[in-house]
DNA sequence: ACCGTAGGAGAACGCTCGTTCTCACGTCAA
DNA sequence: TTGACGTGAGAACGAGCGTTCTCCTACGGT
């Protein structure tokens, strides 16, 4: 098995198992007996559990991100586009085996013990709070608006999670159009 | 040593260490470390660590609230009881050893491993949500209003905790502010 | 004073798991 | 053909930790 496919092979695994059930109770060897790859080819492509976590919030990081502006891009109109973020996690959170936020249960499990966990988290939340803010900046909207956007995201998120409903994605995407109208 | 007082001060110990470096991390010796009671006494008073982490999070959830309702009965028109739970967020995100909500990164933990620890992160965030209805609706308000606040005030405690800072807080409140304007 | 009981200190046990090692096998260059 | 090398399967190692056990001490009732 070519090095490159073992490495997305052991990725695959690695996503399914963490965001399903949590890092620290999947072990190197249900990686292994999810992937296919062996152990000594893990440890090379991967010198400690840790880079592959980190590898794994990396490529779902950027895939996650992708997803979100693909959506976002089929709407024309700047103020659609901010609600749209809304619209896409409505349809996440209804996604089979969807169980929150990737960044934000790993933040609880491994924030106070990994900094290179905790520093990832902070730039992914950076980097999708940065996004929001340059949606509302082509809208011509005060920048002011964007912080309030994205902690309605997170708390969507952060509910989504733990009720398991798709909920409140509506209720932050009213809400948002509500802090969006003109006064 | 008191049976009563033992336990007290296992369960300041576990809150603690618990919240401060999360719940896998800290073994049952460090428990007894910290708090001083012998493994036997533990042992007898939680018959397993889940037990342990259970009362943890029962007793932490009384506090919590309980400190909340406390300084949002400071003030007096109904309204303002509303802001003020943004107010008293501020001023928890501003404590010395803030790291997030302790429901929310037991959830991301443990939600997906333990039932019990779920069905207690769902209690106590169903708890909070009845509370800001109950605000909601003695300020004459729309009961619709009520998700929207808790989204936001979700979204603050989870980027607060995140990136250590307490403005999220503010944020929210002002965002409540325009939610709660007469249109 | 004596015995039964409770409690503390900490060793011990058993299991999990991250990581490494062994060994047998297949491959490819010379 | 041969020998060095890479690889897979899985055993082995070592640490951490939840839980229990041992042993010793102190104390309370008679």
């Amino acid at each position: 098995m070519d090095s490159a496919v073992a490495r997305e092979r052991a990725l695959d695994a690695a996503e399914e198992l963490f965001y399903g059930r949590g890092i620290q109770s999947v072990g190197m060897d249900d990686i292994r007996g999810a992937s296919g790859v062996s152990l000594k080819r893990l440890y090379q492509l991967f010198p400690a559990k840790e880079q592959l976590v980190e590898a794994y919030l990396e490529r779902r990081d950027g895939r996650w991100r992708g997803r979100l502006a693909e959506f976002v891009e089929l709407r024309s109109a700047p103020e659609e586009r901010i609600l749209a973020v809304f619209d896409w996690l409505e349809e996440w959170f209804g996604e089979e085996g969807f169980r929150g936020c990737a960044w934000i249960n790993s933040y609880g499990e491994l924030g106070a013990t990994s900094d290179r966990v905790a520093a990832q988290v902070r730039a992914h939340k950076r980097a999708f709070g940065d996004y929001l803010a340059s949606l509302v900046a082509a809208a011509g909207r005060p920048a002011a608006l964007a912080g309030p956007l994205f902690l309605l995201a997170e708390g969507a998120m952060v509910t989504a999670g733990i009720t398991r409903s798709t909920r409140p994605a509506a209720q932050a995407r009213e809400a948002a159009r509500t802090l969006l109208e003109p006064r």
